[in-house]
DNA sequence: TGCTCATATGAGCAGTGCTTCAGATATCGC
DNA sequence: GCGATATCTGAAGCACTGCTCATATGAGCA
């Protein structure tokens, strides 16, 4: 393997994260790749607390595609459910999310948020 | 499609954001979303400036993959490239990119940062 | 000009993830 | 308890993505 500054590789090799972080990292990012979670995610970020048919219905998914989204980013602690009798009530549990979601749009162009 | 809150379910769904500005955060995610791009771009942010072969040695992957990644990272605006004679130098060329890792690290529990 | 090095690109393959379908669990009303 | 409803789960099919290998471009150098 060819290296031009062996100094600076060395610096920067020791310097990145161990491989648990850039997996986490990667798992994060990951979750948000998805257009079918992410509207998920914005219905969650305009609706506040809604149930599964709500939340299917909203983004034009199935409640089956929805529910196992659902499961992922609960599974991530992204978002939060709360049980009432049979129905099951979702809400993003993530202060970070919001501001991950802005700093994309920022970042695409689009200066304004999904609100 | 079973629906509780109809009127929510109604303005909910009409606050999304469009379907191409979801597709372009998803895919803004998805660079994200990979280990070995992770790695490239934590590199950056470590080294500021780095050629091919620097980065790939750096990150212990292969030239071809890293090359791989850089070119979708630069189609997608995160990098630069400059280039003199046969080198090719990158660097980040984004700011929102530190602030979605420490976010994201936030999020995962590490408080600190890669650098 | 011909050769070598640094990088870029294209094809092919393997692994992963999303969606759908079917069935399971749990709650409510009779 | 029984049936209906809301959600969850598991398996199969499918597309997508990233890797490696091989090759192409392009610059430096003899």
């Amino acid at each position: 393997m060819r290296v031009v500054d062996a100094e600076k590789v060395a610096v920067v090799s020791a310097a990145l994260p161990d491989g648990d972080t850039i997996g986490e990292l990667a798992q994060v990012f990951g979750l948000l790749s998805d257009p079918g979670r992410l509207r998920v995610i914005t219905a969650l970020l305009e609706g506040g607390e809604m149930c599964v048919c709500d939340i299917a219905a909203a983004c034009g998914n199935s409640e089956s595609a929805v529910s196992h989204a659902l499961r992922l980013l609960r599974a991530n602690r992204v978002v939060r459910v709360r049980r009432a009798g049979r129905m099951a009530y979702y809400r993003l549990d993530d202060s970070h999310v919001r501001m991950l979601l802005d700093l994309a749009l920022a970042h695409i162009g689009h200066g304004e948020d999904a609100e």
